[in-house]
RNA sequence: CGGGGUGUGGCGCAGUCUGGUAGCGCGCGGCGUUUGGGACGCUGAGGUCGGAGGUUCGAGUCCUCUCACCCCGACCA
């Protein structure tokens, strides 16, 4: 046996900061060093490496499906659009204008009209909608598709705001503002459902204020979720009622069943990679990321052990054994021989790897394996025989611990405040999010955000009885307001 | 776009003040010994110092210009 130099578990993760001495260097150095990401050649972009990009997938197929059992189907649109078209909508083009990359030349000609290159497809979407709507009978339309949109971003981070993000955009066209309400907040209840259940992140959901919401929209409502390290929020999916601007602008008339022509009304929603972003900052710790078990593209690795050769071979007799036993279960098994098993051990724990099982010459011996919890560590010694049935349930025991201890986190961090002196410090200490009434003056909202940068990052649909003092000016206010500083 | 900082093998850095043959650690290749919480020995490969110009017998080091990236602000999914 060799010996062991250093101490704790924590004495062997090198280099990576702990997360209360500089949270944001932490989450640079765990999207680089798991592999989930690296830096592109070009400035505010980055490369989605295998790892993270399993991730996504497996986020993509548990959303994917979630949206198409609400009858939506996938289409793609191109991704330049003309700049006649994004101008349309005047809200719209100013809200993104600032950062909207264009397309010039084609080969060596200029162009005539330049093109932009899509932020957010409404436009494309809805001047398409415009020429397949004749007929009440035509909606509604529900579309979705994946794809990456470019925001010329001025301050990266990595999938927070890259300049390149991925996410599905939904937009559905329909014959009444009713029903465009209730899409909308259909969608966003799809998000929380994904958000929670997939990716083990407690949510609140709510509506933005108007000063809060996206370009062109009529309501915006949000998800927004707390993040480790800072307490901050972080919005993790929106989903916009966007009434009939996109209607009027853009021509999208239909003839009712009461014989009148009428505009549609509209819905948009999107979900990003950001939420890669939010499952690290919500679950990972000082020995790197932990998954959710559900996502995990690795749900557990499996690091044989030998000390002699011969012991080799019935090792990795065992390991296939191990392997049979867990057919349903996303395995890897670690067989680099220049590692040894303890840098193995940390290397998984850093890329976040739920579970841990270590194969050596005593569980050939034993019939067993011992298997090890990422998130608290607990060692199990589980036999062959036991090991379909508890596999699987330590996967989704720990699923389920995790999202316990990010909602115990989130209502731990949470204060109800009605002095504005202390929702100013709790911004300025980073406490997490003050719930404060607030009277719906901008006014209001804009003086706590210059003072103190925290924000109203929405207002939650689960609001309390009765009314009272806007913290801000202290007229009668009947909203209470999630206030938070926000990535 | 303002304020600050950094550019030297893949990564992290020293060397710059005081010019004189480019160094260290990690990582990487080969061979051997190893493997239950980041093993070790031997050996080998790899850079002309972000870029351009200048001063000098001689520039990583001094001067001028320039580019890129990072951090802190304003703006944003």
């Amino acid at each position: 046996m060799h010996n062991v130099s250093g101490g704790g578990v924590r004495g062997f993760v090198e280099d990576l900061i702990d997360q209360e001495d500089d949270f944001d260097r932490w989450y640079v150095d765990v999207v680089k060093r798991s592999e989930l990401a690296d830096d592109a050649p070009v400035r505010g972009c980055k490369v989605v490496r295998p790892y993270g990009y399993a991730l996504w997938e497996n986020m993509q197929a548990a959303l994917d499906r979630r949206i198409k059992a609400t009858g939506v189907q996938n289409a793609y649109f191109p991704m330049l659009i003309p700049e006649s078209m994004l101008n349309r909508e005047a809200e719209h083009i100013e809200g993104f204008a600032p950062e909207v990359a264009w397309v010039t030349h084609g080969g060596n000609q200029k162009l005539e009209e330049r093109l932009a290159i899509r932020p957010t497809s409404e436009a494309i979407i809805c001047g398409m909608y415009a020429r397949w709507v004749q007929s009440y009978r035509d909606l509604p339309i529900l579309i979705n598709q994946w794809c990456s949109v470019l925001r010329w971003e001025d301050r990266p981070r990595a999938f927070l705001r890259t300049s390149e993000f991925l996410w599905q955009e939904g937009h559905t066209c329909h014959a009444t503002a009713e029903e465009a309400e209730r899409r909308a907040l259909q969608m966003l209840e799809v998000y929380r459902d994904f958000v929670e259940t997939e990716l083990a992140i407690p949510v609140i959901s709510g509506a933005k204020s108007e000063s809060e919401k996206f370009a062109g929209a009529h309501r915006t409502y949000t998800i927004e979720a707390m993040m480790g390290g800072k307490f901050w929020a972080l919005q993790s999916g929106t989903s916009h009622d966007l009434r009939d601007h996109f209607g009027k602008v853009f021509d999208i008339e239909f003839l009712d069943s009461d014989g009148q022509r009428k505009h549609a009304f509209n819905t948009s929603w999107g979900l990003s990679h950001r939420t890669i972003g939010a499952i690290v900052m919500v679950h990972g710790d000082d020995s790197g990321l932990k998954l959710p078990p559900r996502v995990a593209p690795i749900q557990a690795v499996i690091i044989p052990i030998w000390r002699k050769e011969d012991e080799r071979e019935t090792v990795a007799m065992h390991v296939s054994r191990v392997e049979q036993a867990l057919s349903g279960v996303r395995i890897h098994v670690d067989r680099r021989d220049d590692k040894t098993p303890g840098w193995k051990f940390n290397e998984w724990e850093l890329r976040g790897v739920p579970l841990r099982i270590e194969v050596g010459p005593r569980d050939v011996h034993s019939g067993q394996a011992v298997v090890v919890r990422r998130d608290t560590r607990e060692k199990l010694a589980v036999s062959l025989a036991e090991m379909p049935e508890t596999v699987p349930t330590l996967l989704s025991q720990i699923q389920s611990d995790m999202f316990d201890s990010a909602f115990t986190r989130q209502r731990e961090r949470t204060a109800n405040v009605d002095d504005l002196a202390e929702l100013y410090e709790r911004a300025r200490t980073n406490a997490g999010f003050s719930l404060a009434w607030w009277c719906g003056d901008a006014a209001c909202e804009d003086s706590v955000k210059t003072e103190s940068r925290a924000t109203i990052r929405c207002l939650p649909f689960d609001q309390p009885a009765g009314s009272g003092a806007c913290v801000v000016c202290g007229r009668a206010a009947s909203m209470l307001a999630v206030f938070a500083r926000a990535y």
